[in-house]
RNA sequence: GCGCCGUUAGCUCAAUUGGCAGAGCAAGUGACUCUUAAUCACUAGGUUGUAGGUUCGAUUCCUACACGGCGCACCA
């Protein structure tokens, strides 16, 4: 921003310094407030007559002066609400006080609830208070209601400043604020079932000295005083299933995990991943677990009006389809069955790029990738995973080629990720050593061996089922919101 | 990383073939005691993303860069 200020701030100063002239403070330092805008509209009297008297607060967001009478709009989360000011029921001095006020300003009015001739619920000011001043011109649109449905007419349509001042946009656009309400219902309405299943919300370390519990690249940070690198963690996973190890038996965990990968309409650096895993289930467990999670869900991002319009209709049990079946299925052959050079070839025809120097389980993901999971489009739970994309995983009951592993897909997005956890540290040692060859061999997303990870499972880990699901893609799915930037309030963007 | 598109007043957008950079909202002054995208009159507001180039003359054409959007690649 430049230094210089343009016009409308310096006449907003020129405002600033005439109210402290006045001795009147523009930055107040609290306002009793009575009623939100909502409840002061719910108090609407029938008639002409004025209504009981509120204290709402709120910023002016739209201002009407008529000579010796003024309208304007205040701004709430709750909503808006009218206001009218008059010079002979306010008094000289106090009118003469509104001259100074700008749409942006945040002000405090009391006064009694009325109806005007035209039928708009208003609050009749008696006084108003001042809060803060605003000195910076908010892009507040104009906004007419045309058929029933808000129409705003300019207002803060760059995407990027959207995201950059996020403030701006929350203070300009209701409906974004809306947005993020009904994520942080979301959150909490995972937090209360998972707390009625008497699952324990804890807290796992963000600094890791090994990373893993996902195929990602991760940051790294150096710790001063023990001259050590750490990576900022890729999962909880590792950290979570210690805790069952250690008798915790229901855990969950909602934070921030990292990926060091570009950014697009799904990929944003930090994401909010929830994981929650449980003693003594397996996979089938966790998958009504995730159906009735997502009901939740679906009905908490439903209670914010603006939202539930957008909102898909869930309906569990949610198909179940078979990983391998599926995928051969949609390829008219056996791809497991397949030879290495015959496999290649069928991936490259449907259009895997690169084939050459992708592993063999790698080419089997990226043809499931493009045949399967981008044609899914409502929920629907992709069962047994091959071994070697799924470390992690329990091999399935009957065929050791195969995981217990589940995910769920809807609009060809991944929402959930979960298995029957690996609880054999012989088998688990394994497969980390299959990772750490991976690894060597310069694939940057393969994981290591973590020896604590493996002295804690061979103390003994019950079985446990366990799930990931990412908090943002899951907004995006419910709300139908295309880009991930839209649902995170503050997303990493370049400098300015 | 690659391709395409974009960047003009605080906001939303114009600007003909390369010929004086414009409008609406917001702002200022004035009028107006039930308006609601209030209305009316007047006024002010610009280093056209940055740096170069071509040209008598560049918002416009060319090059590079910055930032962004979309697509691709990457990303269970």
């Amino acid at each position: 921003m430049s230094d210089d200020l343009n016009f409308v701030e310096r006449a907003r100063r020129e405002k600033l310094a005439a109210i402290e002239a006045q001795g009147v403070t523009p930055f107040a330092y609290s306002f009793e407030r009575t009623h939100t805008a909502a409840e002061a509209l719910a108090l609407a009297p029938a008639g002409s007559d004025e209504g009981a008297s509120v204290r709402v607060a709120g910023r002016l967001v739209a201002w009407r002066g008529h000579g010796k009478t003024i309208f304007a709009h205040l701004a709430d989360l709750s909503g808006r609400i009218q206001l009218y000011f008059r010079r002979d029921h306010m008094g000289e001095a106090a009118f003469a006080l509104l001259e100074q006020l700008d749409i942006g300003d945040l002000v405090g009015v009391a006064g009694p609830v009325f109806r005007t001739r035209t039928g708009e619920i208003t609050v009749k000011a008696d006084e108003v208070t001042l809060l803060a001043k605003s000195l910076r011109p908010l892009p507040l649109g104009k906004e007419e209601v045309v058929d029933g449905q808000t129409v705003r007419h300019g207002a803060l349509e760059d995407s990027e400043q959207r995201s950059r001042q996020r403030y701006a946009d929350l203070a300009v656009h209701p409906e974004a604020r809306a947005l993020f309400v009904a994520r942080s219902r979301l959150v909490s309405a995972i937090r209360t079932y998972l707390d009625g299943l008497g699952y324990l919300e804890v807290e796992t370390p963000v600094l890791q000295p090994l990373y893993g519990g996902a195929a990602a690249k991760p940051f790294t940070t150096t710790h001063n005083a023990l001259d050590m690198q750490l990576y900022l963690r890729i999962a909880d996973e590792l950290y979570l299933k210690r805790l069952i190890v250690g008798g915790m038996e229901r855990v969950y965990e909602i934070g921030h995990d990292f990926r060091n990968e570009g950014i697009d309409r799904t990929h944003n650096p930090e994401f909010t991943m929830l994981e929650f895993y449980e003693a003594y289930a397996d996979y089938t467990t966790m998958m009504s677990r995730v159906e009735a999670l997502l009901l939740r869900a679906a009905e908490a991002v439903r209670s914010v009006p603006e939202v539930a319009p957008r909102v898909p209709e869930l309906k569990p049990p949610f198909p179940r389809i078979s990983w391998a079946d599926s995928l051969n299925r949609a390829l008219g052959a056996d791809a497991m069955a397949m030879g290495d050079a015959e496999l290649r070839e069928a991936a490259r025809r449907i259009g895997v790029e690169r084939v050459e120097s992708l592993s063999r389980p790698k080419v089997l993901d990226e043809m499931f990738q493009a045949l399967v999971e981008s044609k899914i489009d409502s929920p629907t739970f992709v069962i047994d995973y091959p071994v070697e994309l799924s470390p992690l995983a329990k091999p399935k009951r009957g065929n050791p080629a195969m995981t217990e592993r589940f995910e769920l897909f809807a609009r060809g997005k991944e929402l959930a990720n979960a298995f029957s956890e690996l609880n054999d540290p012989i088998d688990q040692r394994a497969r980390f050593e299959a990772q750490a060859r991976l690894r060597a061999a310069g694939d940057e997303e393969a994981s290591g061996v973590d020896e604590d990870y493996l002295r804690a499972m061979e103390y003994g880990m019950p079985p446990t089922g366990g799930v990931g699901i990412g908090i943002d893609r899951l907004v995006m799915y419910l709300t139908e919101t295309a880009n991930i930037r839209d649902v995170i309030l503050f997303p990493t963007l370049r400098p300015e």
